[in-house]
DNA sequence: TGTACATCAGTGAACGCGCGTTCACTGATGTAC
DNA sequence: TGTACATCAGTGAACGCGCGTTCACTGATGTAC
């Protein structure tokens, strides 16, 4: 038995029984990643995080200060996720602005849908209270940023109107955003398939952008 | 010092001293009501509340089944308060719909924005959990209901088009929910007065609602 | 190649804390006679 | 009107729990000579 047990492969990626992790940073954010939509981001804690990464409960501290630092991180890495996607959605179509935005909207969707708890923590009280010069500040900054582009350049290819920029990005914004929240948040918008919710957040879309239209 | 204190008016409107509070569920449900804001649902205690309410820390449990219990009647409250809010819209200008749709949208606004934490209590996790023959998701229907008669109305005298109803009321809500949510959750739009406040609505509802008109 | 040492990632015991909830109780209220 | 009693709202001690964080530590790694 010690023999075979012994020539077994290892179960994990690193190298089991080793005093030093190898790259715990990035366990812990999946520990955390994996737990925060299990938990809820007011119940997500260090100790179980830790534990699910396999590890004591205090060698969090090595790679972040605090559990709020956690949070962050996984808030900055969802801001990434956001803008990645919107970029996708640009490039998709890079000849109609309006399939740009129906696709970002449909992939803003899928995406919120799937982390529910990862969406709350983005938009929940934690970006109020965060300082201007920090990562968190400029990954929300960065992804606001691509969907300004998107629509300032449908503007200016005078594919669709509004007063301003501004307006029309937070217009755009609201809605799908509002769209995810109460599909989140409610039980009368509840899509049982992903197609249902396509379906939906693509009619609801085609209100908004049939108007938008110069 | 004996004489003139016992003569002093009592502070508070129930009579201080006794062993019976009065009304201490409706105490309960404003001492919540104002630490919610406080501390966010996440953080509120039934400790904290009994003890702002002047209580011991399980008097509670003689109103409230549990800490879910209190928080459910909390929610309820707000779903009732946005369906009041809707009604007095409706009621400000019995022939105009577009009227009623913008003034619905201003308060929503003025009221989340005013209470950020019950909004995100009525609208985060709680909701999905939720039977469907309970008082929480009655008051959910209802609020909803409301909105989908206005536009319904709105729709039949053909004051605006869109494919159905269904898909003109998720827009319209989705819409000013998600405006909400991003104000609060957000330092990027940020208004800073409550005017402030009304000029960002204002545009955005209007970018939505000159698409909607027929 | 070998040795000494600095660095640093992970450990485990310990701290103090506030929480939700149960329990047997006590004091006030209201009702039947 | 007075008395006995049931009801029920509020009390305070106690429970067990999991948490965030600090601390002195230990084991592994890498680097200078």
């Amino acid at each position: 038995m010690d023999e075979n047990t012994q020539k077994l492969p290892v179960i994990s990626d690193h190298c089991r029984g080793s005093y030093h992790h190898g790259d715990l940073h990035n366990s812990l954010l999946e520990a955390a990643d994996c737990l925060l939509e299990q938990t809820g981001a007011a119940k997500l804690s260090l100790r179980e995080v830790a534990k699910h990464a396999g590890v004591s409960h205090t060698a969090p501290y090595r790679h972040f200060k605090n559990r709020a630092a956690l949070l962050e991180a996984i808030a900055i890495a969802g801001f990434r996720r956001l803008k990645t996607l919107l970029e996708e959605a640009e490039a998709s179509a890079p000849d109609d602005i309006v399939q740009q935005l129906r696709a970002g909207g449909l992939a803003y969707l899928q995406v919120a849908v799937n982390n529910p708890e990862h969406t709350r923590l983005m938009f929940g009280g934690m970006m109020k209270e965060v300082s201007e010069d920090s990562a968190l500040y400029a990954a929300a900054e960065d992804t606001y940023g691509t969907l300004y582009r998107i629509i300032d350049t449908g503007r200016a290819r005078g594919v669709f109107g509004g007063s301003d920029t501004e307006t029309v990005v937070l217009a755009a914004w609201s809605l799908v955003h509002g769209l995810a929240m109460l599909v989140l948040g409610t039980q009368k918008i509840n899509p049982a398939t992903p197609a249902e919710l396509d379906a939906i957040t693509g009619s609801v879309l085609e209100t908004f952008l049939s108007g938008l239209r110069a």
